[in-house]
RNA sequence: GCGGGUGUAGCUCAGUUGGUUAGAGCGCCAGUUUGUGGCACUGGAGGUCGCCGGUUCGAAACCGGUCACUCGCCCCA
């Protein structure tokens, strides 16, 4: 700390890049609500093993990723890391498992103890939808249509590919697995040395690997939708059935996995190649089973996460952000009219318009910086219209400017603003 | 946690084989204009050259360490 300077991984968002934020999550909310999607919150931390027990032998997660700490009672606790865990855990205390299905839209700081890179903060800001409930595919697709249309809304569905998998029940994910695990065994050898500790690990993350050589061993190497049964083939069929009657582009991705257990039958992922290594835009799945590995009943979700920032940085390139500066200055010429102006701000404020009120330069330096903030509307007013109850009223646009008496003004600055 | 790149003014960057007062543009402040903006001109403020140590008569420059940023790897619930 020997500069004044922010933690690692974190940032602050000046007006220009929270402007961007407001878009994405106010988007996102309407989008949502569409499908009634209801707009809720959970702590931003919890007990640590919310997040540490569903997540079994990916220790690298809990030891290495996890931001956490223990607070002064002895409680070890994390930032979370992602929201879905803290939803179910609130619907488990909430009892709220008697009112399914829930439909659940959030927005909000997540953490991860990470080296940062491009798109990866360790304070983030991602929104989410969280359906619980309902086993049926058209869950799925509800959840998937929602995220197509918020990309939509944003500008930057043509951007991205909806790459879609089905994972299966956890019987043909048991089945899969064993036989990935005995066809990698034979050529664990020529395995990169990350795949060799994936093989032990995460077999299945193997199946994305960036290594060529590992890539080139899975050229053969048996398939998941292989050894999905008659139920899981229904599911996935059911989905893009339904995927395809609503118009949603998607493609059969056999690579697309989920290492943890709880994971179960769709996966899926929009993704761009416009933001370097860090291409997934949003991203979500099924999860039937992680109610149950949290301690509560046995309750079905199917969901996603957005990263906030990485959408802001696609569609804050092509969509202009919304401009809340004031458009209307209250100028006062000297001191000896500053109060009466400020009464005037006010007075201004009171029937509804914005006003930005400078309190230091002269009146040159005012209007200067005015001019500067895209203000359009200049109200003037010195020891002269005082006296005469009025104000001059300059349009900074093309530079006329009238006299104005103050018992009309309000009226006419709003049918001003209204002109073009 | 591992590897590559980069740290000079608020911002973007120059800075010669190591040489004495470290520069530019933009921005900021003020004046030309004591009640009227954009342009122009003039002036001004602002830098422990990321930090610590070393080499040297002399370091912004070379070396080591450290911190930060950045790109990638691991991981990605």
């Amino acid at each position: 700390m020997s500069k004044l300077q922010p933690v690692r991984g974190t940032a602050d968002l000046l007006p220009d890049v929270m402007a961007q934020h407001r878009l994405v999550i106010d988007t996102a909310r309407r989008t949502t609500a569409r499908y009634g999607f209801q707009e809720m919150a959970t702590p931003i931390f919890e007990f640590s093993e919310v997040f540490s027990r569903p997540l079994g032998e990916s220790s690298d997660i809990v030891t290495k990723e996890n931001y956490s700490f223990a607070d002064r009672g002895g409680e070890m606790l994390t930032l979370r890391p992602e929201n879905t865990a803290g939803v179910v855990r609130a619907m488990i205390s909430g009892g709220l498992t008697q009112s399914l299905p829930l439909k659940y839209f959030y927005a909000g700081p997540m953490f991860r103890y990470e080296r940062p890179q491009k798109g990866r903060m360790r304070q983030f800001h991602q929104i989410g939808i969280e359906y619980l409930g309902p086993t049926d595919a058209l869950a799925d697709a509800e959840v998937i249509s929602a995220g197509a249309r918020l990309l939509a809304e944003l500008g930057v569905l043509d951007q991205c590919v909806l790459h879609l998998n089905s994972l299966g029940d956890a019987a043909s994910r048991a089945a899969y697995r064993a036989a990935l695990v005995a066809f990698l065994q034979a050529d664990e050898s020529r395995l990169s040395d990350d795949s060799k500790r994936r093989l032990a690990m995460n077999p299945l993350r193997i199946l994305d690997s960036k290594d060529p050589g590992d890539r080139d061993i899975l050229q053969s190497a048996p398939q998941l939708q292989d050894y999905l049964n008659a139920e899981s083939k229904a599911h996935f069929s059911a989905l893009t059935t339904a995927l395809d009657t609503a118009g949603v582009a998607w493609m059969f991705d056999p690579l697309l996995v989920r290492g943890l257990d709880y994971y179960c039958h769709t996966a899926f992922e929009f993704v761009t190649d416009a933001l370097g290594t860090q291409g997934t835009v949003l991203g979500g799945g099924r999860y039937d089973g992680l109610a149950e590995m949290l301690g509560g009943p046995a309750v079905a979700g199917v969901g996603w996460a957005a990263g906030i920032e990485r959408l802001a940085m696609l569609a804050g390139a092509k969509t202009p952000t919304a401009p809340t500066a004031p458009k209307v200055a209250v100028l006062s010429t000297d001191a000896d009219a500053d109060i009466a102006a400020f009464r005037l701000a006010e007075m201004l404020r009171d029937a509804g318009i914005d006003i930005d009120f400078p309190t230091t330069g002269s009146i040159g330096k005012k209007l200067k910086k005015a001019a500067r903030a895209e203000i359009k509307l200049a109200i003037i007013l010195g020891g002269d219209e005082l006296v005469k109850n009025n104000v001059q009223l300059r349009n900074l646009a093309d530079g006329t400017q009238s006299e104005v008496m103050m018992d009309d003004l309000a009226d006419v600055v709003a049918a001003a603003l209204l002109a073009p």
